[in-house]
DNA sequence: CTGTTAGCGCCTTCAG
DNA sequence: CTGAAGGCGCTAACAG
């Protein structure tokens, strides 16, 4: 693969100049400019970018964590940062942590090592440790935004956008309530994920204020898979007094409850309602289409990454958080309490 | 942040041994590792990445490009991809194609600019230009290799992993034939896409052999999505003669087919039959749970990531395709025509 | 086993 | 407006 060098002496001009050639055109005279253009033609010539970062010290690369590719809310919070890191010249490195198995530190070395230049956080990523003062130094915290709802305490404090994820709990708890529902179950998430922990508070603060007793299976242990929500539902339907409301940690796991009440004979809404968490696209289509909060994923996604290249570029760090508007959409599988 | 020599200097070593500390530390003596090793630790230094990766002319970044994010059949091809990554030791770059609209040679620069080692296409890109001649170079073609069956005419010959699309959508076909259907519709994305290609050439051939009618409405045009799957069924159920079987081009379109079909008053599989591809995870909990060809998608993401490594280490390139195999997962959206 | 040395390709002063 | 020259941090010969 040809180099600079080769260009320039094709062109009959300094490397310096065909340099120039590509980040500053305007400083060069047009037919300079004419000859070098002739002379990438004629050799093929792309700049070496491993070179040029190198020399800048900057890869332009960000790094995204996120608990598992494919769960769709993710992705619309991707497509959010995706649309800014493309105008601002970033391209975008994917962690999947499988649900939260993979060290933060793995992901901050990377930073460190000069591979990328920030990262996003979708959802927690643990043991988070404290990076501000690696291996006993005083190096800087990578630059770093933490989107979504669903981060760990020791997260608190970092610049985040995400939605009030108590708030929105508490919305759709009061909905149930105002619906006449006494019996009101949370399927949650594991609950050392801070976003279980946070929409358990929610769920908690409406029905005390309610005056309702919380329903004691509410702690439960799991991913926000259909599976759980699955494995989660069968427990409490078996149980001998059954809930009649169902509100569920985020849509996958409220897709597996309508399943397996389905499946026991029973009807949602009819014997219980059921509300998810996020709006995903399979919840308009579920049967009955499923009632739940809503997230704005692509403003996320958006605002995080405008965040973060502000932390790059060294701007004034905002260790805010930025809270976005949830919404709680109304559908079917929520319907009042028979008594 | 500290350099290579800082940690030579404090160890009172060379550059180099402080190089070989990280790359083949089995050369050097006990006692010098422990003194590069506190030097390290005094500084706080980790390697410069970019500096490296320079010197080797390597990124350990793959690419891999695909039509949308937070489809879980790509998910699940991914997870494959990153398994067999991670133990090479490669990152993950994703280019999201939003459905088809980034010309490939946008992908394809990132590798001659040395920005990745080489790319992995989930899905059709286009148009796909021809970058073995590139800029009328002998420029070689990037490492690539093509997983999953929805490749481009032009990207025939190029080293992939799939399913035989044909085979299936003939299986598929078939099984419906098998039932007692007569009327099958065949809901496609744009066949402009060699993926519903390769899926209508299955049906045709089914249909053709059994000798029944092409249904005259099969031709669509479209994404694979819920949304057109929606669209599409709409325009059936309001046909005059309606089918009794629906072939859908994956899950998503057929979860939305079964919607607007129980939406319209009737019954899946009662009044119609529906079938779907990919078994993602969704097919499972629908209501009813759906028929689909289940393809694997880990073991294609595997086979593709080690494909690619194959090349990128100079091995011998086999443009071969690899099949993996389908499989028809029957559930409870077909059954017999009611005649 | 370890040190010396010479770049990798590019960008960026500094001169002119 | 353009050329000359140095060096980013690391690794890979080549010596010893």
């Amino acid at each position: 693969m040809s180099s600079i060098k080769e260009v320039a002496k094709r062109a009959g001009v300094s490397t310096a100049t065909v340099s120039r050639f590509f980040n500053t055109p305007e400083q060069l005279r047009e037919s300079t400019q004419e000859k070098v253009k002739q002379a990438i033609e004629q050799t093929g010539y792309s700049v070496n970018a491993l070179a040029r970062n190198f020399r800048r010290g900057k890869t332009n690369l960000i790094i995204v964590v996120l608990p598992a590719l494919g769960v769709p809310y993710f992705a619309s919070v991707m497509r959010g940062i995706e649309s800014v890191a493309k105008a601002k010249g970033y391209s975008i490195m994917i962690k999947d942590t499988q649900f939260n198995t993979v060290p933060f530190n793995q992901v901050s070395d990377m930073f460190f090592s000069r591979q990328a230049d920030g990262i996003i956080l979708l959802g927690s990523i643990s043991p988070y440790q404290d990076v501000v003062s690696r291996n006993g130094h005083t190096n800087s915290l990578p630059p770093l935004v933490v989107s979504c709802e669903n981060a760990s305490p020791d997260l608190a404090g970092l610049p985040s956008v995400r939605i009030d994820g108590i708030k929105a709990a508490f919305d759709a708890t009061n909905y149930l309530i105002s619906l006449g529902h006494r019996k009101i179950a949370f399927i949650s998430g594991s609950l050392s994920q801070a976003v279980s922990g946070e929409r358990e508070a929610g769920y908690s603060k409406a029905m005390k204020q309610a005056k309702l007793a919380i329903h004691e299976d509410l702690i439960t242990d799991g991913h926000l898979t259909i599976e759980d929500g699955r494995r989660i539902t069968r427990r409490l339907l078996n149980q001998p007094s059954r809930p009649t409301a169902l509100l569920c940690a985020n849509d996958e796991m409220a897709l597996g409850a309508m399943h397996e009440i389905k499946l026991a004979g029973l009807s949602v809404p009819g014997d219980i309602s059921v509300i998810g968490f996020d709006d995903i696209r399979y919840a308009e289509i579920s049967d009955p289409p499923l009632t739940t909060i809503a997230q704005p994923g692509e403003e996320i996604g958006e605002k995080s990454m405008y965040k973060l290249c502000n932390i790059i570029d060294g701007q004034a760090i905002d260790n805010k958080t930025d809270v976005v508007e949830h919404q709680l959409i109304i559908r079917s599988s929520t319907a009042p309490a028979v008594l």
